[in-house]
DNA sequence: ACAACTGATGAAAGCGTATTCATACTAACA
DNA sequence: TGTTAGTATGAATACGCTTTCATCAGTTGT
């Protein structure tokens, strides 16, 4: 019985009803939450009593028409990308002390994507973040053009009208090539993900003229994914190829474990008959049977960059905070990559 | 020169404008968007082509204050967890189709989760699902008092008027103790993750009462988390107890990942020298490093009951769709478990 | 041919908030 | 004490949409 009230959902609470009760105007409910200096203490606390009373919050869709403005940021991420999934995390906790909210939008196939950039305009976010190595630049654009601000994730982006974030792709795989090769390394298999992410050209090109500069030859080898099964795959692939590359280089940490895997299925040992190197540094990549070597992203200070740059231009439209923000990842040497003679 | 329309922030296009374009009137712009019928064939098609022309969107927010509903679901899940950003993922998939966003409240720690059950209100969502093992009971209480509908995913609940969706976890653990049981292991190990956690009780119970019948002996070692690291300082801690169990169950697969590389780091076999199983069936559990027996839990259909459940007390408030659903787990055997004698 | 009905349309109200504008009031200054 | 500056407040409006209500035109039935 005691509940019964909850059971029909109830008109919610709104700043008339504690303006009544208060016995102020509505108006000064308003002024009371927003510019509380703007109001006499004791109608303040008059306020403050009938709205903890009366159990009111602000709501904030009307909050959102009359100011023109949601505080919310819509975030683009892939379904089921472990890296991206961290991304997200990261890009929430940066965005919260900001006094913004995430609209969640999980993009699982190309065609669905087109829907999601084509209802993001409907909630007039105050920004969008796409979080996502295959990006449909002409769908991105429709949204730039309609003016609103956007942050590209993980993206080297020219445009001068659209903000991006991502670390030096190509001088992390340099560094690892470099490695490579300080270690004696004499043939690399570089295994892709997809050719049309821009960060798989970016660390391809990183790769190859670093072992070029050294004389080392490297092959491309494509996966198809940047997924564990097509890591596991382009091992399937290596060992039908007949002979095996000194060292593997993955485009992705999640490439790498699969690789490793398939190659210790196939009775290769790795580091002693085989080094792999991944990238991002996913957790896993700590994890006692990968100790992965690799290039760390600095996930959270990628993030905070990001959302910087993305809430200057929201607040100040007329900021130059456009353009591309680098970071360099960190070179986390672990046991997947042993000297060579 | 092109794009200096789009420099300044424009007032964004309405449907006031389609109406003045088009020559009728703003009503009439609406019902050619939400019930075409209603309209004439010419004057609807005048409305779409200055729409399209104009590039107008319907603005979400002024529906939702007019419709005193947002289609907007807010969902909680910890920032760290893999089980619940797959969970994620698997909501997203399921609210689409239903014309739901989701909007996104990360829980870092606990007091953090404070803030978030109070600003949920704010956006006056249509519903809320909170996916997190450890629920602060009084928070959601007070979600339910202002007649919001919540599912709660992964967890039991008694409650009446919360809906709640979860596998078996009891049975699960049961399934699991009885394959360990049938192949002859006599001593067991449960790590746990968190006491307070619901999951936790009951699939220790399972594992205990199951294990209990065969009279084999099951001790709780308590993790202290869900992680890998928890896991591996769990088999730490076994190694410093001295007297190797015959299996170990852990509460999850993460926990179980960190076990096992713990249980291998110490020169111990899994499954040779000890057994141990998981719980939640994440897709490293596939992976070839650990091709972990475990319970997996159908994300899907979790998410499409739960999502249906909340859907449904959301279009028909007083609908019967309270009360919790239960599925059972698929016992998964891969290679983490060897008979014994 | 006229009444009764049906269907399309526009005007207007309402959703909850922030803010402008006008007004009443207080304090300060000469 | 009379004028002015300044402040607190309420009434009214705007934000973009859906929907009710009233109106008007067109159709059917007798």
């Amino acid at each position: 019985m005691k509940d019964d009230e909850a059971q029909h959902r109830r008109r919610s609470v709104t700043s008339v009803d504690v303006a009544r009760a208060a016995r102020v105007s509505q108006a000064t409910v308003s002024r009371a939450f927003n510019s509380p200096h703007r109001v006499t203490p004791d109608k303040r606390e008059r306020v403050y009593d009938s709205a903890s009373e009366l159990g009111y919050v602000p709501n904030a869709i009307g909050r959102s028409l009359s100011l023109q403005s949601s505080r919310i940021i819509a975030v683009v991420v892939p379904a089921a990308s472990e890296y991206y999934q961290h991304a997200l995390g990261a890009l929430a906790r940066q965005v919260i002390p900001k006094d913004y909210q995430l609209l969640l939008f999980e993009s699982f196939e190309a065609e669905h994507l087109e829907f999601v950039f084509t209802s993001i305009p409907r909630y007039h976010v105050d920004g969008v973040i796409v979080a996502s190595s295959l990006v449909p630049v002409v769908e991105v654009q429709s949204l730039v053009a309609r003016g609103l601000p956007v942050l590209m994730f993980n993206q080297e982006v020219a445009s001068g009208n659209t903000a991006s974030v991502s670390i030096d792709n190509e001088a992390g795989m340099r560094r690892l090539a470099e490695h490579l090769v300080d270690t004696g390394h004499r043939s690399v298999c570089f295994v892709g993900g997809m050719r049309e992410a821009g960060t798989d050209r970016a660390r391809y090109r990183g790769a190859c003229e670093r072992l070029a500069e050294a004389g080392v030859a490297c092959r491309y080898l494509l996966a198809g994914a940047y997924s564990y099964e097509a890591g596991w795959e382009a091992a399937e692939r290596m060992a039908e190829l007949g002979e095996w590359p000194e060292a593997v280089m993955a485009a992705s940490d999640a490439l790498a474990f699969g690789v490793m895997d398939g190659l210790r299925e196939r009775g290769l040992a790795v580091p002693n008959d085989i080094s792999v190197t991944g990238f991002d540094g996913l957790p896993q990549a700590a994890w006692n049977s990968y100790r992965l070597t690799t290039i760390e992203q600095p996930m959270e200070d990628l993030a905070r960059l990001g959302v910087e740059a993305l809430v200057d231009r929201i607040e100040n439209p007329d900021s130059t905070a456009a353009g591309h923000r680098r970071l360099t990842g960190r070179l986390v040497l672990r046991d997947t990559v042993a000297g060579r003679r």
